[in-house]
DNA sequence: GTGAAAGCGCTAACAA
DNA sequence: TTGTTAGCGCTTTCAC
């Protein structure tokens, strides 16, 4: 089924047709007629050539980190949500913290000619030069991209890190561990400045060094963290976790010493998915993934459609206004 | 950057550049001088053309009914993964459950001429004759299509309603209630189908309609029926709930009214995400989600190479056996 | 084994 | 307003 079998079937020639399908003016009486003739011949435009003559396309390209963490879910959420509403469709890409999986698709997106990416970067020196050569607009997403001058769409870590380090203070807690992700990670190391800051202005004395913990950014990590801590010579007597997924590991170890959110203060900077049955007592700090994605997708869509302004970053969610979960400790 | 160019700096036809990307014979001499002109020049294949020329398309569909339910990020992950290991990338829908976006999600396939597409069909008569007209194939996952010959990557639902209500029985629990999907939906209704089986089965007096709850397939669903559950003049002394999420809403409702999973009896078919924090006593039959879709990706992949025996429905998983969390009832 | 040439289905000048 | 025509970048006969 091509434009041309549209066309004699309408009696009118193919770019008759082709306006018909791209909303260019026409003559009312003839629209009608095109569309029955699409009708029954089953027409459907071919993107392909379409593409390849337009050099656009209405595909964007979405890499994330880690398909399977709730985060990600709810930010591809709103960046699907936000491109459909404006007629593109998402290739999904999951990177697994890969810098080659994630090279893979900046690849296919490239070969694609995608109308745009927006990418949760593996790495902060992820190369995406090879798509702004091609005028293939980048957005990065939760984390910034240091060798690219791109819009990216963020939240203030170091912000969170310390907002839910100091609810832990308030409540009396003292010596409060930090777990995050892999070292030299960007979203980890802010998240930790954050927690460091906040103890070290409060106690100038505290001995950070030894309350910090880097573990993966998985489950098994965050129990792994927890047990390392419990087994220091002066254990912490509290515990801020940066990161969605550890925060359940460590969940999980808590409960399984018989120690409650109460005793042991917890604080996470991210959603806990189902969170009706964590342990009450915890302090959560929700990040805007859904948001995040919206907006990537937004600014993406103003750069698809020509905005050339400089790049701008984007900063979500700040103030962060820790949450109890359950009643409060007096309770 | 065209095929052309890269001939010209090789000194070659564009013939040649495309047989060396392609893989077809040529003179091994010439192999590097084209990947070494390409390579200074940064071609990178134009897929459109590629795809126009060859009416192929190395990108196939999924269109799943939530993505942010972890059993379809399971199964999304294991069809991109299998694609991925094939050389496909994977275009990603979230249909919703809704029949009008599943819509929009097929034509955009069909559009783009998409090599094949899995579908978690949001009604049993979703229409994918537009795409089979194109010979475009096709594969269900996780529930069948009524209207259209194709394939199907299934689990025995009524199977494992059974074993999930028999687990329950043989701890004791008599009047056994159930929680599944809205009704007429296929998955909802095997699954109901099987405890309804197992329930008059053991007891032939059983009243099961009394017992048998509908609901949305998400937390707040769950929630809701066992707040009608146990409104009954006789309310059950156990439950089984067919859906992952549902279940969630069910164990935060039993934990509110200080229940535990060992008085009150809870089964639940599909996988708890980060069950570590779910309270112990309940028995678990585990979803192979990512399973289905390698499995059906590795399908498509067979067809789009060419595969024509007669559509097949391969099920997953059974038997089923029930797991328990925490320790036996007895501790 | 290699190149020249045609054409995949569409859009965009340009001409009428 | 509508039609004619050329060409997007690639693959693939068909000659050589």
């Amino acid at each position: 089924m091509t434009i041309y079998e549209v066309a004699a079937k309408a009696g009118v020639s193919a770019s008759t047709v082709s306006r018909v399908f791209n909303g260019v003016k026409v003559s009312p009486e003839l629209i009608p007629l095109v569309r029955q003739a699409a009708q029954e011949l089953d027409f459907t435009p071919n993107q392909s050539a379409r593409s390849l003559r337009t050099r656009t396309s209405d595909v964007i390209g979405l890499i994330v980190a880690d398909i399977e963490n709730p985060f990600f879910t709810s930010l591809a959420r709103g960046v699907e949500d936000t491109a459909r509403a404006a007629g593109y469709s998402v290739m999904l890409g999951n990177s697994d913290e890969e810098e080659s999986k994630e090279r893979e698709y900046l690849d296919v997106a490239l070969s694609q000619r995608l109308a745009g990416v927006i990418i949760a970067p593996a790495t902060d020196h992820s190369d995406v030069s090879t798509l702004l050569a091609q005028n293939c607009p980048v957005v990065a997403v939760d984390r910034t991209l240091a060798d690219a001058d791109v819009d990216s769409v963020i939240v203030n870590n170091a912000a969170g890190g310390r907002a839910a380090t100091d609810v832990l203070l308030q409540q009396g807690f003292r010596r409060i561990a930090c777990v995050v992700g892999p070292s030299s990670t960007q979203t980890a190391d802010d998240r930790a400045r954050g927690w460091h800051d906040a103890m070290t202005k409060f106690d100038p004395t505290f001995d950070a060094d030894a309350y910090l913990m880097h573990a993966s950014n998985h489950v098994p990590g965050g129990r792994e963290a927890f047990g390392l801590l419990l087994a220091l010579p002066e254990p912490p007597d509290a515990i801020f976790v940066g990161h969605n997924l550890m925060a359940i590991g460590v969940l999980e170890a808590l409960v399984e010493t018989g120690r409650t959110p109460y005793e042991f203060g917890v604080s996470v900077f991210g959603d806990l998915p189902f969170v009706g049955l964590v342990p009450p007592g915890i302090h959560l700090i929700s990040l805007p993934a859904r948001e995040l994605g919206e907006m990537a997708a937004r600014v993406l869509l103003e750069r698809i459609a020509g905005d050339t302004q400089p790049p701008r970053t984007i900063v979500l969610g700040t103030p962060w206004h820790p949450r109890l979960i359950g009643a409060p400790r007096s309770a």
